[in-house]
DNA sequence: TGTAGATAGTTCACGCGTAATGTATCTGGC
DNA sequence: GCCAGATACATTACGCGTGAACTATCTACA
């Protein structure tokens, strides 16, 4: 049997440097994996990850919101977020609206599709949510969000 | 206080839609914020992320290997490789060598300015380790290893 | 041999993340 | 009122991940 089970998925000789190294390698390949699954499933729907994750948040707002804000909520960066709302806006999932009062800000709202669509989304997204994690038990789905917040602790400030 | 860190953190004004979904997310929030510290400490030595992990894994084999099997490691498709291997060889960090007994394969090969620059690298990179996760007690670092291995359980056979 | 299929790598097109820079608009102090 | 700096967004350039299609080479089997 294998000592160690990610040693071996990335055929690595060598044992790992430091506990720390090896918690660092199983959080990255984790999200890799995880995000190439639920990248499959967006794209059946014509949908990056990125553009759900902007739906999302536009929906869980439940009313217009200035671009930044929704750039903030991704950890994203601002530029990123022009081209992304250029190709949603073309594909008629959101609507641009340049505010009155303060005319630099443009608001972001959901249309009548989008919505639906994200409806329908629902139903298969949450599956993939259990079949990949579902395996774990409540108690530990919670002490591994419990872990990774804690590890989150040490970048708190983002430092411009 | 918050009851809720990472809702807290994303601005989300409902609750999550079930913890399997809070932990995806978590796994999905931490591992962005840490690819970016990693992302900046690399560009300090003008490498990418895609990069060092390329080096790192020829430096680990220890001699020549085909460029599918570093692709392999990296949960990487093919394609990707050709263009990151180009910058690499630019760059001087390896030779391309095309196999003289099955001529459709390339052996990849470290070059010495890049084992040096890999060397230099090693000390900040494990302080970025320490700094990340060495708030983390021990059992709780190994216990977190545990978790994201039981997680990835799901994903085991990667349909083509 | 000789041809079909597998395999290693490449090329191309597209979306996205990041940094650097530019443009329009607002706000503050004078 | 006027100008400096802040702010919101856009533009450009580059690296990289993904899928689809292509080339060169090897292997198997008739």
């Amino acid at each position: 049997m294998s000592k160690n089970r990610l040693q071996n998925e990335l055929k690595k000789k060598r044992p790992f440097d430091s506990p720390q190294q090896e918690a660092l390698l199983n959080i990255l390949r984790t999200n890799d994996q995880f995000q190439n699954r639920f990248g499959r499933l967006f794209r059946e729907f014509d949908l990056t990850p990125s553009q759900y994750n902007v739906l999302r948040i536009l929906r869980g707002e439940g009313k217009p919101m200035p671009c930044q804000e929704i750039g903030e909520r991704m950890i994203q960066v601002v530029p990123a977020m022009t081209g992304l709302l250029d190709r949603l806006e073309t594909q008629g999932h959101i609507r641009r609206e340049r505010c009155t009062e303060d005319r630099r800000v443009v608001y972001i709202e959901l249309t009548d599709s989008a919505k639906e669509l994200l409806q329908r989304m629902d139903a298969p997204v949450n599956e993939l949510h259990q079949q990949l994690l579902g395996h774990l038990s409540p108690t530990e789905t919670k002490q591994l969000s419990r872990l990774l917040e804690k590890a989150r602790l040490s970048v708190q400030g983002k430092p411009p």
